[in-house]
DNA sequence: TGCTTATATAAGTGTTCGCTTATATAATGG
DNA sequence: CCATTATATAAGCGAACACTTATATAAGCA
């Protein structure tokens, strides 16, 4: 049977991991683009082992995935966790954050990476 | 001009807000039913004071609002937030937690305080 | 008025959080 | 193999968090 609700406690766990505005605006952009750690460095201008550690605590409940591609490791949405329509309906509810990757791309640092 | 999307800033707020057990649960308890502080204390088993507190922070966003009625306080959602309806459309993704008011009127402890 | 019940606020405490710097690991290319 | 680049992990630190106990405020009632 298909599970259409996210239990109390687990919802919970997700909500918190979204209530902070670097790992939230991280995923709404992973919804429609696949990103490295340095794109990511650029766009919060933030440390790396700060990224990192964001991207490790998303991974841990299997909101994204990570693939490594040469030096470069390049996150995504999980697509296949228990939790994937419950987040994509949430990101729905807020907008668009692409912006970021699109001045990442003026400054050539987006290719420089992918 | 409506606005049909929450800015991420506003977003991580309240997510982290109810990134947290014990207040997701009273919000979807007071999406069906107007509550008083002295039922949550009896549902989640937790001092009043920490009851009072959680309270206190919902009320700061304006996600719930309170009106005294004699000596009880009760509490219903705010349903003129500017975050009222990404917060519902949140709720309707977790599963209804009536039981735990159902619970409550069964030891007759609903009915002492309403 | 004084007593009881309901709620809020204050103060203290251990835990978690998000960052930092330093270091380790992994892959690339000379 | 060595140097460079990309990423992960470890350790430390101040701030925020969620609770507690103690106390203050507010309303109801004898």
């Amino acid at each position: 049977m298909l599970k259409t609700k996210v239990d109390v406690d687990q919802a919970a766990v997700i909500l918190k991991l979204l209530g902070d505005r670097t790992r939230l605006t991280m995923v709404k952009l992973l919804e429609n683009h696949d990103c490295c750690v340095c794109e990511f460095v650029e766009i919060f201008d933030m440390s790396q082992p700060s990224v990192s550690q964001h991207l490790k605590k998303l991974k841990q409940v299997g909101i994204v995935k990570e693939k490594r591609k040469g030096s470069w490791v390049f996150y995504s949405l999980n697509k296949e966790s228990e939790f994937t329509i419950f987040i994509e309906r949430l990101l729905d509810e807020i907008p668009n954050q692409d912006d970021k990757l699109e001045a990442l791309e003026k400054n050539g640092k987006r290719i420089t990476c992918c």
